[in-house]
DNA sequence: ACAACTATACCGTCTAGCCGGTACAGTTAC
DNA sequence: GTAACTGTACCGGCTAGACGGTATAGTTGT
């Protein structure tokens, strides 16, 4: 057991994806100012130096989350395209935060890129083009398409904003199902 | 010359504004974290003293672009129930980042509410809520005005995220008017 | 006299990053 | 089989610089 947790019963979850977790939480609750790298490391559990092991720099703990981001995001579109109800459907219903590992690391990423980090930019630019184009695919209308990313693009930063209740926060309520048929009428059939 | 600027042939723009003026291009431009009080004085041509005989603290900063980004939105709030081509079209057309003084304040205050600061948080979730009940107000639906309003936000969003056309960038060209056709599609009406 | 500054020095705290050390499993050489 | 050594995974103390804020003495136009 060379390289495994001293302590560990089960090899539990690499120290190395608890430290992305940690910053990804502290970037999703407290804004970039508060993702230090020693409250990463006091998050995770760590030292300051064990946390450099893994992480050479924070530059390097960002490349982590958004790599790690990217992968996610990647395996998302996928369920978009074959999602039961209809790419449009699932979309809407996942643009309101859920606490799943992509809507954490989407926020995280959200958060670096009002930083005005390039890389943030780039990869959030990335995961939307790759979202529109599979409502694209499945809407046949460049307009029609864009319009239902901007709505999905309100709802993420209005549950951003937090408790407010201008939008539906949760995806199984009344007001998204309204919300899902209303932008129905979006629709070139009818 | 004492109060006024050295080289004023006219009274030009008080210190205190350009102080605040400086303190919001460095948040829209570099983000929270390279908004320092060294830097806002700098970037207004004053010394750090100077800058701090103006606001005390960073918090009084703060609550000085707040305080002015609520004053901006609130004459807003009446240009958009006014606007000649109607509310609806005049909001859309406003959401993506016209340089206008409203603009740079409300992306400044975004900045500071990714920083979570629960004044800024306040302030825009307010601006918001004006908002949505003047669209609510002109379409008389409220699931609509609240579609309305996401889309909005959406622009928003995108423009911010900058240099990549996924959504109009320009409030005049022919995807705005097509998007504002589009919500056409949304109203009670029809 | 006073308001509106400038300039400079300073303080305590926070932050990123560095470095020397430790523990220990596995490898090699005899 | 055991001593010497290697690589991995960490610990925790340290430092230089940035940051917010204080202080203070001097300057300038009215």
């Amino acid at each position: 057991m060379a390289h495994m947790p001293k302590n560990a019963a089960a090899p539990s979850v690499p120290t190395r994806d608890r430290l992305l977790d940690a910053f990804e939480d502290l970037l999703v609750e407290g804004g970039e100012r508060s993702a230090t790298l020693d409250a990463v490391a006091a998050a995770a559990a760590v030292s300051k130096g064990g946390l450099l092991y893994h992480f050479a720099s924070k530059d390097a703990l960002v490349d982590g989350v958004l790599a790690r981001l990217d992968a996610l995001a990647l395996q998302d579109a996928e369920n978009i395209r074959t999602a039961p109800a209809g790419p449009v459907d699932y979309l809407i219903r996942t643009s309101v935060h859920t606490g799943s590992p992509l809507d954490r690391a989407y926020i995280a990423g959200s958060r670096l890129a009002q930083g005005r980090d390039p890389r943030a930019m780039q990869v959030l630019a990335d995961i939307r083009r790759r979202w529109l184009s599979v409502i694209e695919e499945a809407v046949h209308d460049p307009d029609t398409a864009q319009a239902i990313m901007l709505i999905s693009d309100g709802l993420y930063v209005n549950s951003s904003l937090a408790e407010n209740e201008l939008a539906p926060q949760d995806p199984t309520d009344a007001a998204m199902a309204r919300l899902i048929a209303l932008i129905g009428r979006l629709l070139p059939g009818s």
